[in-house]
DNA sequence: CGCCGCATCACC
DNA sequence: GTGATGCGGCGC
């Protein structure tokens, strides 16, 4: 008897084991998905893991129900990252897989009723509830769950559904669903008696009185010719015909319609090759790049902002491509934006595929599978597509290697795209080239050791200067009461220059901590989500107002709760209100907002950009969001309108992000042809990384920041591990808390910080304790400390009272 | 006394 | 993740 290792897509600590019955055992394969019951009811698409002959000793195992494809659905390179993750993020591999497969691979049964023929149609010993469901069945022969609920407008409708199970009224059925579905599309072929020229000839001496139908086959003869295939809908557009006189000629036997299944992933024909010349700096950048690959794993490519570092990519993707092996591109959500995907589908041609979070799930799956079996040969992708089964992988590069989007924060598996890729491209012994005109300073500390390559690209592509920077002191002009709200008079004349130059403006607001929220105007209360310890954040397009921590929404409130005055207003200086102000300011503007609100759907992103490029607007306002992915030739001033913003969180990272932000929105301003400028508006104007960024000295801030991070033990030098505990009552997981710092004290002492509640101490109706772990950066050490923490973990959770605590462990937490 | 709702547990 | 299981609450 063989016996198969699943991996479910559950968050289970280990693995099942499964018999194989005997007509899979020579097909089934590891990597393989296959169907699985998993307790009573519930049926799983799982993948299998391991195949071996070992008997398990304590239980008896169950056969597996059905092998779903003929292939594996990933190999075993991808098991083997899986189960790195999971042991280096504290999570399980059921997480892993949760996060890999496209939700379409990811099979999970439905509960189905069945009408039971054999009841026959006596209903008097049915309640009302069992009558109305019973009823139901008896005219649809099958309901979901969801439907009865609607039936009986419920949501507990178990009761109802054991009952008629009990009374034989109907049947359950557990539906386990292949929701990937092929593409079809109708394609109208010539029917094989037309196919000699003289036949045709012979066809149209014979229309007589069918001009419509005529006109309708000369057209698709014309497509034909042009483009080798004709799809139903393209005919029926470039001819302008009806679908009533497609049909005449399918009647008549003259065309043909044939389903046929279609990609979804349109491929791009190749485009004239684009104009990838490098620069003299950039060619000596490649070949510095090429050198360090020769000894070494991963390089950094530290390029100042348009210095042009794609060029460089460009090159060492052909170079990957020529010698047969997979390109992964790794870009933050956010900088995957139109203009970058056509450069590169255009260069490219077909061999490229994109992958990211706006994809539905059917393309996911095309994409899966094209990757798999290496077609595709490029993936230009978000942190996601780091999870995709590469057969071939022989470098990755990831772009903006600073951004701390890379690293997934909830839910599990909470990796570290960076760190995740250096790992996953050794099992491949493949490259990894690190880009950014910021490093982290984790990346850049590694080249420093020697640890990485470090390539410098200094120059601005095409001789560009560094935009000229500013500084207004908005404390200054308060005094002298020049400010008009948050834009200062420095500011003010500078948009004004830009807008009678014809010329674009961007201005930079995080929005975070300024958020626009209510506030009585007789007591000073502010409406807080009931089910976290927040003020809720006012939106006028909707006029509600939203929790950002757990996405409730509620009506506008006009009566204060504490008060019961009616004054409420909106206070706020978030991207709404600095919109609104500009407008104020300059009426004749056109003006657009950016941010995650006003660019929550699809492709109001790329429209957004769309706008910008075609100048149909002046000033745009907008959170991070502006600070990536953008060139603009026409853009000549950036402001970032309140650095003591950046500058005042309290995070120890502080000083860098609001480096890399300040520096990359100024990397907007200014192109081609003429220099840039960027106005910072500040009220402390002498904190040192206002000067940094000045000077565009990214050198200065490393060291400074460095010597901090070394004396306080933070990253690069220590790792960080978070613990967050989460449970209903306070006192619970306060006690938890206690109790687990007082085990871990011994072991790690005064690396331990915490625990304490974080500033956000209630979400979702559960409190929440948090503590951080400094370790020293040894990787025995730090393996050791893990599995102590999961020991721990499950010697608290055994205790009655701790039971139903939550744990959630995020390694290299940022 | 019995039904309902919720916490707890095992699932291979 | 989720159905099965056991316990306490509350209504009759």
């Amino acid at each position: 008897m063989k016996y198969a290792d699943v991996i479910l897509p559950l968050a289970l600590p280990k693995n099942y084991t499964y018999s194989i019955p005997e007509h899979m055992e020579n097909t089934i394969q590891v990597g393989s998905r296959v169907a699985v019951q998993l307790g009573k009811q519930k049926k799983y698409a799982g993948i299998v893991k391991a195949i071996h002959q070992q008997a398990p000793a304590d239980y008896k195992t169950k056969p597996l129900l059905d092998l779903l494809d003929k292939e594996p659905v990933v190999y075993p390179t991808q098991l083997s990252f899986w189960s790195w993750i999971a042991s280096y993020y504290m999570c399980s591999e059921g997480e892993v897989l949760n996060a890999a497969l496209p939700a379409h691979l990811k099979l999970s049964s439905e509960t189905l009723l069945l009408h039971n023929d054999a009841y026959g149609d006596d209903y008097t010993q049915l309640d009302d509830d069992e009558y109305l469901i019973a009823e139901a069945l008896q005219i649809r022969k099958e309901l979901r769950i969801e439907e009865v609920q609607l039936i009986l407008d419920k949501s507990e409708v178990y009761s109802v559904i054991k009952k008629l199970i009990e009374k034989k009224v109907c049947l359950v059925y557990e539906e386990l669903k292949e929701v990937y579905k092929e593409k079809t599309e109708n394609f109208i072929v010539l029917h094989p008696n037309y196919q000699q020229d003289a036949q045709l000839e012979a066809l149209f001496n014979d229309f007589g009185r069918a001009p419509k139908q005529m006109e309708l086959l000369l057209a698709y003869l014309h497509l034909l010719k042009t483009t080798g295939e004709v799809t139903q809908p393209e005919l029926l557009k470039k001819s302008n015909a009806t679908t009533a006189q497609l049909k005449g000629l399918v009647d008549k036997g003259i065309l043909l319609v044939e389903k046929r299944a279609v990609d979804r992933i349109k491929q791009h024909k190749l485009d004239a090759q684009l104009d990838f010349t490098l620069s003299p700096s950039q060619e000596k950048a490649l070949q510095e790049v090429q050198t360090h690959f020769a000894t070494k794993q991963v390089t950094l490519l530290h390029g100042v902002t348009s210095s042009g570092k794609t060029q460089v990519y460009v090159k060492m993707m052909e170079e990957a491509v020529a010698a047969g092996k997979q390109v992964l591109y790794l870009l933050p959500e956010i900088a995957l934006t139109a203009q970058i995907i056509r450069r590169l589908q255009k260069h490219f041609g077909k061999h490229i595929g994109i992958y990211h979070s706006r994809f539905n799930n059917n393309e996911r799956v095309e994409i899966w599978n094209k990757v798999k079996n290496g077609e595709l040969q490029i993936v230009l992708g978000a942190r996601s597509s780091l999870l995709l089964p590469f057969r071939d992988l022989g470098l990755i590069i990831l772009d903006e290697e600073h951004d701390p989007s890379y690293k997934q924060q909830d839910p599990a598996p909470r990796y570290h795209a960076r760190d995740a890729a250096i790992y996953y491209a050794g099992l491949f012994k493949a490259k990894v080239l690190l880009g950014s005109a910021t490093p982290s300073l984790e990346s850049y500390y590694n080249a420093q050791q020697g640890k990485y390559g470090l390539v410098e690209l200094s120059e601005r592509y095409g001789g560009v200067e560094m935009p000229a920077m500013d500084i207004v002191d908005i404390k200054k002009e308060m005094a002298e009461k020049t400010m008009d709200g948050n834009i200062s008079l420095a500011l003010k004349t500078a948009v004004t220059e830009s807008l009678t130059a014809q010329k674009q403006v961007i201005l930079f607001q995080n929005r975070r901590g300024y958020a626009p929220f209510l506030m009585c105007t007789t007591c000073g209360w502010i409406p807080h989500c009931k089910q976290c310890d927040v003020s809720l954040t006012y939106h006028r397009n909707q006029d509600k107002l939203h929790c950002h921590y757990c996405g409730t929404r509620y009506p506008y409130v006009y009566t204060c709760a504490a008060c019961g005055s009616q004054s409420l207003i909106p206070k706020s200086f978030g991207t709404e209100k600095i919109e609104d102000d500009l407008q104020q300011i300059f009426p004749e503007a056109r003006i657009a907002r950016m941010d995650v609100d006003s660019v929550r759907n699809k492709d109001s992103h790329n429209k957004m950009i769309k706008l910008l490029e075609d100048r149909e607007v002046d000033i745009l306002v907008g959170t991070q969001m502006v600070v990536k992915g953008l060139d603009f030739d026409n853009v000549n001033l950036v402001g970032i309108l309140s650095a003591d913003s950046l500058l005042s969180y309290p995070d120890f990272r502080v000083n860098e992000r609001a480096f890399q932000l300040m520096e990359q929105v100024s990397g907007r301003a200014g192109r081609k042809h003429e220099k840039g400028k960027v106005l910072v508006q500040a009220s402390n104007t002498r904190h040192p990384v206002l000067h940094y960024v000045l000077n565009h000295d990214y050198k200065a801030m490393y060291e400074a920041e460095l010597a901090e991070r070394q004396f306080f033990h933070y990253p690069p030098f220590y790792r960080l591990l978070k613990l967050t505990l989460k449970h209903k009552n306070q006192q619970t997981v306060e006690q938890a808390a206690q109790i687990l710092a007082s085990w871990l004290n011994p072991h790690i002492g005064p690396q331990l910080v915490g625990p304490a509640a974080p500033p956000v101490a209630r979400v979702r109706n559960n409190y929440l304790q948090e503590m951080l772990i400094k370790l020293p950066r040894d990787t025995k050490a730090i393996a050791q400390t893990k599995h102590l923490l999961r020991e721990y973990f499950i010697q608290l959770l055994a205790e009655k009272k701790f039971r139903s605590v939550t744990i959630v462990p995020d390694v290299d937490c940022v």
